[in-house]
DNA sequence: TGTACATCAGTGAACGCGCGTTCACTGATGTAC
DNA sequence: TGTACATCAGTGAACGCGCGTTCACTGATGTAC
């Protein structure tokens, strides 16, 4: 008889998951209208809920935000870390690691948008959110410090991290922007493919 | 007698000339309150005009923003050309670029992030500053090619300006998000000096 | 040089709008006995 | 199992605000004759 399932077990009170309703609302919204464009009370508005209720789940908008950066971060981490797993010289996994940046970008573009946009989640007062930085940003240093290779002098691993993450941060902002598809179209090549020369270029210096 | 000098020679109408007076009041604003803050209204108060001044000189808000873009690329595309003058080689010349790209930057930091949001002055109905990024970028590519040497196989001249382009943006975007502030004071250096680095790993692989 | 007219850069008030946030509340859910 | 109470996720109306933009205008400047 279908009335003892009836007991629901972990849905919550009235409407079920509103908070993660709220974030994928948000990221929705961020996706087609961008990190300006976006307002808490067209969130409330597509998950089916009065102005008022985000408030139950968050202190105000920046909060909201902050939330989205953290796990963005938290995502960022994961990615680069199942990246570099298969690599086994320095070079290779710099390079599978900005790659995976690129990737990132694209697959998180919300996520992306609002990590790099410190002003609209309030940075001062989310100081979890850079926290959540630093540790994507000690994937690549730890990453990259247990592939160095022993006499060499290379830049330290921090500095290393340093650059690929620059490198990588510039093709995806241009990605972002658009700034690249009338060029790349020109050399006949696609942004992606354009961009993972650059996390090549790193690779040929580190491996050579 | 001063009489004669009244006759103003170049002074414009009334205010003298509002429409340059308005951008640089929109640049000092954005360099307080960034790209999302700024407000057409607020920009008018600063130039001590009334709200509806601006748009004798401009259709609206976004054309404001486009002219700062564009004339933004343009100061970009003289960074670069006095930047590359003194070079010899093809990597020296794609270093001093990528170091006159992040100095610009700073330099010019209002241009640079009206520039590289293409919302906040609605690209598509601005083509003239595409038109003005693609001579920036094309100030690269001709530096590049020029100073080609013969018989080597390196990328094609378009192809290294774009990898140049991309990994000095992601330089400048870190430096204005401020993510590297506390990453590079951990490493006992300034932002500039580890960003001069991914220039130098260019220089590297161009010149060897 | 003087006068009538056209131009046009400004004024100042007003428009409608959507926003973030708060108030006072309701009604569903969980808990103690 | 039943009842009284506490909790708390929601509702819906309202707040004050600053925005971009437009309206009808004024008054300074330039131009024709």
């Amino acid at each position: 008889v279908p009335t003892i399932r009836k007991k629901r077990v972990a849905a919550p009170y009235h409407h079920g998951d509103l908070r993660n309703e709220l974030v994928s609302s948000t990221l929705q919204l961020i996706d087609g209208v961008g990190t300006e464009g976006f307002s808490l009370r067209e969130v409330a508005r597509q998950a089916g809920v009065s102005p008022r209720a985000p408030y139950q789940h968050f202190e105000n908008k920046a909060a909201l935000l902050a939330e989205i950066a953290r796990r963005g971060y938290e995502l960022l981490a994961d990615a680069l870390r199942k990246a570099a797993a298969p690599a086994r010289t320095q070079g290779d996994a710099v390079r599978r690691m900005m790659d995976a940046y690129v990737v990132f970008s694209r697959t998180h573009r919300s996520h992306f948008r609002v990590m790099f946009r410190p002003a609209v989640y309030d940075k001062p007062r989310h100081p979890e959110v850079a926290e959540a930085g630093d540790r994507a940003m000690a994937v690549l240093v730890d990453v990259i410090a247990s592939l160095a290779r022993g006499a060499r002098s290379t830049p330290s691993p921090e500095r290393l991290a340093v650059l690929a993450w620059a490198t990588a941060h510039g093709a995806a902002s241009l990605l972002e922007d658009g700034a690249l598809e009338r060029r790349s179209a020109a050399l006949g090549s696609n942004p992606l493919e354009l961009l993972s020369e650059c996390a090549s270029n790193f690779e040929a210096l580190l491996d050579r």
